[in-house]
DNA sequence: ACCTGAACACCGTTCAAGT
DNA sequence: ACCTGAACACCGTTCAAGT
């Protein structure tokens, strides 16, 4: 890439990146570049989506996010991991207004550039889902789909304003709702077996 | 209302409907007023913004609800009422894709069209929510809101294409949450009020 | 290679002119 | 009273022309 081209590129992301924080993913792309003194049509050849413009601004955060739960599940107990990660995913996403959608859409789309970033914290999730559910701490019925799909509700939850005060607390709730309340054993077991599946 | 004018309004709205079910709610409003034969400006004569148009679309279902939480309330357990009338109303939101995040938008902003009856459909769960956790059979260390926050939650999830085939089991996790495991009576606990509804 | 103004087909809003 | 075409200021997309 040409000098020129790599100094537009990075200061459109900067830019993008302060907008997208005041305004909400669904900023005009036209505002973007006349902020950034580009053309919109050198935009939107850096970019030539939305999604890919939104993708390279996530995925440093979503990597991140994939690297800590390797890191907890190595140095954390089960539950802890799980609960810290989960807490971790609904904070970051209020940075950026409107992103869940997004995530939300690209975890079935193989055509989104987000969609491989989804997919692997998805599966950091489940795998931390997996190690609880191992060690008798968490329900069995459900895998890392339905936890990502619960991420996504709690962290949408976050991004209304007029639900946004509740979040913390309906985490609190959802979370106990993942955890079981006691250690794996047969009586736990034998408690309530119709909830499997 | 002059009989023509009434006239267009019922067909705008028969129009509207059909349109938002296919499209969801971010249809052209143009496109609506040209499948109804009228100018565009004709439609924003009656509906001044889509919000006003939704509301009147919304506003009935949303009236049901609440009407049929009287009913529950009078004629079934507080589990029961309770969990039958969450599902309703996650269930029903799914015709008119989009309408979730109006909802939650209107339910703190006064000056939305649908906030009254926003208001009122939390209300009537909140009567219902207060019903169970005074038989003992709900948490209490939740309200009306936080139970608000949840359907639309739950609801978001059914809207989201990816996310939708988890929606029904999600409910039950957060059902099962928001129910606590120590009744008044231990023989109908064992039975599984989960699954009721 | 890379940039960009201009044309394009959309959108919702407004209003003067028509019946 | 009620309707509406037309003008307006936006949007994202495309591309021929410039450096």
């Amino acid at each position: 890439m040409r000098a020129d081209a790599r100094k537009n590129r990075e200061h459109l992301l900067a830019v993008a990146g302060t907008a997208i924080t005041e305004q909400g993913v669904d900023v005009s792309l036209r505002d973007i570049a006349r902020r950034a003194d580009v053309g919109l049509a050198t935009l939107l050849r850096h970019f030539p989506t939305r999604e890919a413009l939104l993708d390279t601004l996530l995925r440093t955060k979503l990597d991140e996010l994939t690297a800590n739960a390797g890191a907890l599940e190595t140095f954390s107990s089960p539950v802890d991991a799980l609960v810290s990660w989960l807490r971790d995913c609904v904070a970051w996403t209020t940075e950026y207004q409107g992103a869940i959608v997004l995530m939300a859409a690209a975890i079935e789309d193989t055509e989104s550039a987000l969609h491989a970033s989804c997919v692997t914290v998805r599966a950091a999730g489940a795998r931390l889902l997996t190690r609880a559910q191992a060690a008798g701490m968490a329900r069995t019925d459900m895998d890392g789909a339905d936890l990502f799909a619960l991420v996504m509700a709690l962290s949408w939850v976050g991004d209304q304003r007029s639900l946004a005060p509740r979040a913390d607390h309906l985490f609190n709730i959802v979370a106990s709702a993942i955890l079981t309340s006691a250690p794996s054993n047969a009586a736990e077991e034998e408690r309530d077996p119709r909830t499997h599946g």
